[in-house]
DNA sequence: TTCAAATACTACTTTTTGGTAGTAATTAAA
DNA sequence: TTTAATTACTACCAAAAAGTAGTATTTGAA
């Protein structure tokens, strides 16, 4: 079980943002700050901006920040940055139901819900969950 | 949050071994029922054999088999299939403690204590857990 | 209107992971 | 002792992720 180099970063990324709501943040600084090479950090803060997952302001004194209104979990972020390898079950087997269970199903139960649940399902700024 | 294909199909792997504790296992059958390039198997079969997690008889009616007396957890899997990409931390900063703790800790402790004693730190052989 | 500093875009290179190919070594039955 | 089926070894190839380079576009202040 691994984080990607690039949800990492994206994590600190938001992170960042969140600490700085009121002002921008430009990719220079973020580059400098979190320790992520400028030019994969632009690449990643593109496509965050494309997903409508933050607001960019171009030109001179440009920069990003959080949009407000917005609620983005750490899930959003998995989806976005590994695509299709952000899965729920480890195995992936085609068919599986309560009847043709694979070997780990039931051990994955308690740690997948609680991944889902504190973890995954929460907004990034400030943590509050999403439901219940 | 990932695994590594690696990884699942070495889980599989260990799973089938598990329903077939008493017999051997052969490569070109594991090939076939988990749906694993064989040449790929192999090559994971090897390693696990070298780490001592499995036994291997060479030659012809030869295979694989678990061994009895060994416990093997998930995060020994992990750890061997993913080297230092398996953490247990998200964002990986170098000085974290209480006083000093990134946005996401507690978020992370919850699922991650699950993560470990649910799931990580069991035997894969019928899941008892390793320890209380 | 000019210009400097910022994001956006396109294309490439490097590193890591996943997968293949071919051959050598091992083994037990015939 | 021969042989066929098996694991082990070495080397390579392909695909994906991570990182780099150069240029175009945008923007607000001077
Ligand atoms: S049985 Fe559960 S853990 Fe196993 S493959 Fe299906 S969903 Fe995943
Ligand atoms: S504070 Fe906790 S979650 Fe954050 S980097 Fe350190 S150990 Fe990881």
């Amino acid at each position: 079980m691994v984080f990607s180099t690039t949800t990492q970063y994206a994590l600190k990324i938001l992170a960042y943002l969140n600490e700085n709501k009121e002002g921008l943040s430009n990719a220079k600084t973020l580059s400098r700050e979190l320790d992520i090479p400028y030019k994969y950090l632009t690449k990643i803060m593109t496509k965050f901006t494309k997903n409508e997952m933050i607001e960019s302001i171009q030109g001179r004194y440009g920069g990003f920040k959080l949009i407000n209104s917005k609620i983005i979990t750490i899930y959003d972020i998995l989806k976005l940055c590994d695509g299709d390898r952000a899965k729920d079950c480890i195995i992936e087997k085609i068919e599986c139901d309560e009847k043709k269970k694979c070997h780990y199903h039931d051990a994955w139960q308690k740690p997948k819900e609680s991944i889902k649940k504190d973890f995954l399902n929460t907004n990034v700024k400030g943590f509050i969950s999403k439901e219940s």
